[in-house]
RNA sequence: GACCUCAUCGUCUAGUCUGGUCAGGACGCGAGCUUUUCAAGCUUGCAACGCGGGUUCAAAUCCCGCUGAGGUCGCCA
């Protein structure tokens, strides 16, 4: 990025997750907003890792979260760890204490809250909003066993680290006259806040466990591409206008406008997530695909190195319009790369009302023939055996498929045999009735 | 319960600020074209301003009430 010269109100925002656990779409949505406007603003973004809580803080999901994080491509200027920074809050809440605006209980340090004073802001997304204080009680800052609370130790974060812009859930909300008045007790400026609506699950209740799919590991492991997952996030409480919505990270930054966002909460839909991963897989060529499919096979033990790339980019321009996610790759042409593959009862039952071992032996016999084992003389060499049988083409195409792929449905049949090759052809029309 | 927020097709949304185009697009769903099946693609259909009052020549849009939904009320974050 060229900052010739540092702009004169630089924007800094920062996402701040806790590993406590995955970082799930909720909060991928929130750092993605985050770093959007960042990045339309020519500012700077903080990853903040929350890890005040000992106990369920855990390395691992530190981890997970900043992986899921660059692989969403939502990469940050600055990192900090909250647990590097104990002293800094103790330091502030003494000066709390010394100065009469917080008082001890105990060990913990709780701050002095007036009554009956309007707390306001003008929130980025809703406007003005308003809390009286007579619904707010003493707050604690620092906790019996030394640590600080979340509040506490966000607002003293967010002030010292410049952030100028605080962009988080709409779950914040009723936070922020708290945390106002923690800015205000330790005379520090108030940032402005822009509170996000939430993502909901399919029965309008809040994403949780119970909905399923709900850490963006999963929905990696699923197959889904980031920029097909980002795409589908940022359409959740956000419009590039006019009627696009396919739009590519650049041109959505530069359309970003913080004031455009809505109000409200909006239903997570995997239908379109999946439609909107399946634009960005038609538009890869096969080789870009195969970047991202290569791994994925042989994770599933169905690829060995040493395999022909250019007949792994004939298979995948036969699937990239029959695919939402990689997973379903896996599960829809399994069957050119292994004998195992599976054939459900339901198909292995339709078949068998149509057996046809003669036909099929008659096939085989014929298309061992065929020279090239392409698409073109496959499909000249059926048509004759067909023609011959005096049968209609769908009474053999259709029992055919299904010996050959273990499916009643998939790409065209001559397509099919050509990048299964003749040994297997062969191989499953005659073992079909075995 | 108290406080806060929100309210356009089943879902995501445009339109709301600066009242006045058959309320537009997308997913999904239905029909058709294409076709050896399934996709993809193209054409097309169904489908919404929560309710009630105002203000106005005119309200999805402004105001009030109601209802509904969500959030927060921890020494969790």
């Amino acid at each position: 990025m060229s900052t010739p010269e540092a702009p004169v109100s630089a924007v800094k925002v920062r996402f701040a997750p806790s590993p406590t656990g995955f970082l799930h779409i909720g909060g991928a949505r929130t750092a993605l907003f985050n770093w959007m406007y960042a990045r339309a603003q020519g500012g700077k973004f903080v990853l903040r890792v929350e890890d005040t809580d000992l106990e369920r803080s855990r390395p691992e999901f530190e981890k997970e979260i900043m992986d899921s994080m660059a692989w969403l491509g939502l990469t940050w200027d600055e990192l900090y760890k909250q647990s590097d920074r104990f002293g800094l809050y103790r330091d502030h809440a003494e000066k709390l204490v010394a100065g009469g605006k917080a008082f001890r209980d105990g060990t913990a340090v709780i701050l002095k809250v007036d009554k009956a004073r309007d707390i306001k802001f003008d929130d980025l997304i809703r406007g003005l909003i308003v809390f009286n204080t007579d619904e707010i009680k003493d707050q604690v800052l620092m906790k019996s066993d030394g640590s600080p609370a979340y509040s506490f130790s966000c607002v003293v974060d967010d002030a010292l680290m410049g952030i100028t812009h605080v962009i988080r859930g709409e779950d914040h909300i009723s936070n922020t006259p708290k945390q106002i008045l923690m800015y205000e007790a330790m005379g520090f400026k108030v940032p402005k806040f822009g509170h996000l609506p939430l993502i909901m699950g399919t029965d309008g209740a809040r994403l949780s466990k119970r909905f399923g799919a709900v850490a963006v590991s999963d929905y990696r492991k699923e197959g889904f591409i980031p920029e097909g997952l980002v795409n589908y996030l940022m359409l959740l409480g956000w419009s590039p206008g006019g009627d696009q919505e396919i739009i590519a990270m650049k041109n959505a930054v530069a359309k970003f406008s913080i004031k455009k966002i809505n109000k409200t909460a909006a239903q997570f839909n995997m239908e379109k997530l999946k439609w909107v991963n399946a634009q960005y897989i038609k538009a890869l060529t096969a080789k870009q695909l195969a970047v991202l499919a290569v791994p994925v096979l042989k994770e599933e033990g169905l690829l060995a190195d040493g395999f022909d790339p250019a007949w792994l980019e004939r298979v995948l321009e036969l699937y990239k319009s029959r695919m939402s996610t990689l997973r379903e790759l896996v599960e829809r042409a399994g069957f050119l790369f292994t004998d195992d593959f599976k054939v459900s009862d339901e198909v292995r039952a339709a078949q068998l009302t149509r057996v046809m071992p003669k036909e099929f032996a008659l096939l085989a016999d014929h298309l061992e023939k065929a020279e090239p084992f392409d698409v073109v003389t496959t499909e000249k060499i059926f048509r004759g055996v067909v023609a011959g049988l005096g049968i209609p083409m769908g009474e053999m195409v259709h029992p055919v498929r299904v010996a050959l792929t273990g499916d009643h449905v998939g790409p065209g049949l001559f397509d099919t045999m050509s990048v299964l090759g003749k040994a297997r052809t062969l191989a499953r029309l005659r073992a079909a009735f075995v």
